[in-house]
This record gives structure tokens, C-alpha cells and sequence, in this order.
RNA sequence: GCCCCGAUAGCUCAAUGGUAGAGCGAGCGGCUGUUAACCGCUAGGUUCCAGGUUCGAGUCCUGGUCGGGGCGCCA
């Protein structure tokens, strides 16, 4: 008999002869025509399990049938045929169900067939996503992964590696994690003190990556449309529901692109990655909308119409001065705003997300281009820089146009306080043919998070790294 | 890093300083084409750790560990 998998059978014709495997997620007995089971059986391919109806008459049933558990794993062969109960399309009447797997001791079996908390969880990560909602999480983030693929592939974006381990100590996105391999008990020290990196592996210091947006704009100045997608690291002590030590960063860079270029790519990712959920993962958003956050697939459906909204910092500046929320911060234009007001333009103003352009240059990196005096009647120098907004997270994107102009950006390094040989192949692309161009990073978990109510950005990765957390 | 809250049965939580409890889960039995099944019985405890106060501490105090929420840093 064929090997089906569970999505497959639910879309095969009554009568098929099959073999499912898979494990138990509910076990159902009943007296009734002689003796019968039902079991739930899911193999992760959707969202539903499958009923298996396995009757007293099989040779197995006593023995063994009839104790299986929650977690067991499972071989089915069977029939599919319409079924009889209701709550369910189409069920297999088994004709063998052999178990795989026992449950060693169903009564500490960690995620047994009752609610858990997410908090107790994440303490057993590695049999979590045996749960009806950290499958849905794997699926809607493994369909979130691939939309954004096909998207950069159907506008001839090139993906490119850019390294997980750095050797510039100039990237200035944060804390950064060491990577050595001198021994902590015996470091080799400089005549003067400091430890001496030249034994180290690479020779220098080296730390993994905060951001692969200076490597990627190099292909962005010869490839013209370039983007990254891959793990990045922040050794920032950052408690909090949406950050993470270790995590997933998708950034274009876009050659001869300015800043509503940039604003216009972005919002069709979030388009086509919200389009391919409704079209793809309807049965894990229904879920999320039932169970998780109420309002997912009406979300879902908003982004798919809707472009982002674009709005200047000066003006959202405005609109939070004169509207009557009470903040704990104040409002200032030249400050940065606070995530209570990025919360309340997105979630209560503007109820979609909402692009931020044009912000303060003090307050922004020193990439960032500088707009010309007087750019939206600001009563300061702005940077096009940009910041796209959404309910229930907070920041997704951030990005800019760069700057391209030589002298500007060595005028703003210095501003800054770092120094310009730190940057000699960054400059260099503005030497030799320089062009104007934009990119951004998104924060792939925090997309997830948007796309399923998930409240802890811990619970949207398979193992999430965070401070005192590293286990499995 | 700062502020607040919490830790008791496998899980979720009760218990005025005075004998440690329930629901769910688990085991056994009953009933039923069942589906958050239902009914009965049974088992299940180093009350996070280390000190202290007290005749007596799950409860009060001190220190620690771990977890959660908010803020900051950002994506």
C-alpha cells in the first residue's frame, strides 16, 4: 500500500487503499459495535490529523491498540472512506495499525493531550512542535521563508551568503559575539598589556555578524539587485518578547533605487508573503485566528490588498503631539520615538502598518543619506531613512538610502566619531562608480510573529537563543 | 541593564503563620461512532535553593537561582 502523507489523503477520493505514519495526537475508545478506537494521527504535513477508526477485531487491539498514547508513533494501513461521525470529512478504516514508538511513561510524557503554557514549552523545545500550535508555527514560517524567496527571485534579486563570521569591528549595530579559539586560561598577551589577537584563528579579532548589510552592498554595486537571508547575532542583554540573541534577517539592497524604492520593495514582500499564506497555510491561520490572536486572516488579508502607508517622521511627530494619548515619554521632534508611540501611529492611528521616513540624522547611522536642508519642512537635518511599522510588533524593517556622495559620508563618519580607514572598502564603493542605492532589514521573526499573533518572539524559532538561554 | 510579578502533584493553579487541595493529565473499571467526550475509583508532594524569625513557615525576613511582563538597545 502507498505511503501517503496526511495532506494527501485528505484530498484523496473515498476508497483509496493507503498507509499513513505518523504519531498519536488523541486516542478515543467506544463499546460500540463491538469494540472500536479512534485515533488522531498527524504527521505535520497539515494542520488536521487524520481519524483512524481501528476495530477490536484486529489482531493487535487488546495488546496494543487499545494502549496507545498521546506521542506514540504510529504505521496505518487502511482505507479512506467518507466518515461516519461528524467533525471530520473523511477518516481511514484500519485494516493494521502497527506502533513504531511507545510513550515510555505516558504520565510524564511532556506535552500530553491537555493545554500547556508556551512558558513551560519552551522547556521542552524538542517535543513542542508535536503541538497543534508550534507545527502551525513551523509551517507559516517555512511558507514565509519561501514567499520571500520566490518574491526576490520573480524581480531577479541574487541571494547572497554574506559571512557569519566578521573581521569588521566597524559594523556598530550593537554588542557583537567574540569568535576564537585561544584558550580562556592562557590568553597571549602584547607587551602592553592587551591580548594579542595575531595568535588567534583568523589572526585578528572576529566576532559573528550583526548585519550583512556593508558585505551585500558591494554586490548591490556590481549586481545591482542583492539580498541576504540568514542568521545574525546581537550579544545585546535585550529581555524583552521580540528581540533574540540568534536570529533570521532578510535585507535587499537595491542598486540605483532611492528611498521610495526601497519602501515600494518592502511592502510587496509583505503583500506577496501575506497573499501566499492566505493561498497556502489557511488551515494554520485559521488556527492562529481561533486560538492565538483574533483577526489574523482579516490581518492577512489587509496586507495582501494594501500597500504600506508612508508617512515623515515630522509629521508623525506632529500627530503624536496633538493627539490626546497620554505617553510616559515625551514627544520631541530630534528624539527617537519610543515604542509606545510607534505603537500607538501603527495600532491606533493608521490600524495597518505604516512606513516612517525621513528622521533625524543625529539620531541615525552613519550610512544613512542625508536629505537636503529643509526636506519636509523639518526644523532640523533628516537622514532618508526608514522605519516600517506594524501592530502588535512594533518595528519590522528598518532601512535607508545610503549615501553615495564620497565627502558627505566621510563628513558624517567623522560626525560620529569613527574613523575612516575602519571603512576603506565600504569608501571605496563610492570611489569607483558610485550609484545611489537603498536597501532594509527585516526581521524574519518578527514577520512570523505578525503573520500568527505569536506574542514571544521566542516561540517563532525552533530554538531561541536569549540571554541565560541556549539550551538544546 | 532598570522596574514589577512569580516559582506548591506530570501540567494549570488553590491553601488567614496551625493536618498540603482541586481541575486536567496518568493507571484501572463502566458507558458511548467518539472527537476539549462522559461517570466512578486509585496513585501521585524535598511547596525552587541556602540561611534566618517563630512553639510552629508553602505562607514572614535576607541572599541566590530560574521564569514571565514592561522599559531600554534594535530587526
Amino acid at each position: 500500500m502507498a505511503w501517503m502523507k496526511i495532506k494527501d489523503a485528505f484530498g484523496a477520493p473515498a476508497g483509496t487503499e493507503l498507509t499513513v505514519k505518523g504519531w498519536v495526537r488523541t486516542k478515543r475508545d467506544s463499546n460500540a459495535d463491538g469494540g472500536l478506537s479512534f485515533v488522531a494521527v498527524h504527521d505535520g504535513t497539515c494542520f488536521d490529523p487524520i481519524q483512524v477508526v481501528a476495530r477490536a477485531d484486529l489482531t493487535n487491539y487488546s495488546e496494543e491498540i487499545s494502549r496507545l498514547n498521546t506521542g506514540c508513533s504510529v504505521e496505518v494501513d487502511g482505507v479512506l472512506v467518507e466518515s461516519q461521525g461528524k467533525g471530520q470529512s473523511v477518516e481511514i478504516q484500519a485494516n493494521a495499525v502497527r506502533v513504531i514508538g511507545w510513550v515510555e511513561d505516558p504520565d510524564t510524557y511532556p506535552v500530553s493531550n491537555k493545554r500547556h503554557s508556551f512558558e513551560y514549552l519552551r522547556e521542552v523545545a524538542h517535543l513542542r512542535t508535536r503541538t497543534n500550535t508550534f507545527g502551525a508555527v513551523a509551517r507559516v514560517r517555512h511558507a514565509l521563508a519561501q514567499s520571500v524567496h520566490r518574491y526576490m527571485d520573480s524581480l531577479d534579486y541574487y541571494w547572497v551568503h554574506t559571512p557569519i563570521v566578521t573581521g569588521s569591528d566597524c559594523e556598530g549595530a550593537g554588542e557583537m559575539f567574540r569568535v576564537s579559539t585561544l584558550d580562556f586560561c592562557n590568553i597571549p598577551k602584547t607587551d602592553d598589556g592587551s591580548v594579542d589577537y595575531s595568535k588567534d584563528f583568523f589572526g585578528k579579532e572576529t566576532n559573528l555578524t550583526v548585519s550583512g548589510q556593508l558585505n551585500v552592498e558591494t554586490y548591490a554595486c556590481s549586481l545591482s539587485r542583492v539580498y541576504t537571508f540568514g542568521p545574525t547575532f546581537r550579544a545585546e542583554n535585550s529581555n524583552t518578547s521580540r528581540h533574540l540573541a540568534e536570529f533570521w534577517m532578510i535585507e535587499p539592497e537595491i542598486a540605483f533605487a532611492d528611498l521610495h524604492d526601497d519602501i515600494e520593495l518592502a511592502s510587496g514582500m509583505l503583500r506577496r508573503c501575506a497573499s501566499d499564506l492566505l493561498e497556502r497555510r489557511m488551515d494554520d491561520l485559521q488556527f492562529f485566528d481561533l486560538r492565538i490572536e483574533k483577526g489574523i486572516v482579516d490581518r492577512m488579508k489587509m496586507i495582501a490588498d494594501a500597500p504600506v502607508k508612508t508617512i515623515t517622521y515630522t509629521d508623525a511627530i506632529k500627530i503624536l503631539e496633538n493627539c490626546n494619548e497620554k505617553f510616559e515619554y515625551e514627544v520631541k521632534w530630534g528624539a527617537d520615538m519610543q515604542s509606545e508611540h510607534e505603537r500607538y501611529l501603527t495600532e491606533k492611528h493608521f490600524k495597518q502598518p505604516v512606513a516612517v521616513i525621513n528622521y533625524p540624522k543625529d539620531i541615525k547611522a552613519f550610512y544613512m543619506r542625508l536629505n537636503d536642508e529643509g526636506t519636509d519642512g523639518a526644523p532640523g537635518r533628516t537622514v532618508a531613512a526608514v522605519d516600517i511599522l506594524v501592530p502588535g510588533v512594533g518595528e519590522l524593517v528598518g532601512g535607508s538610502q545610503r549615501e553615495e556622495r564620497l565627502g558627505v559620508l566621510d563628513m558624517r563618519i567623522e560626525e560620529m566619531g569613527l574613523h575612516k580607514d575602519d571603512y576603506w572598502w565600504y569608501r571605496d564603493l563610492r570611489k569607483y562608480g558610485t550609484v545611489p542605492h537603498a536597501g532594509y532589514g527585516l526581521g524574519f521573526e518578527r514577520l512570523v510573529q505578525f503573520c500568527t499573533g505569536m506574542q514571544n518572539i521566542r516561540d517563532v524559532i525552533p530554538f531561541p537563543r536569549a540571554p541565560r538561554q541556549a539550551e538544546f
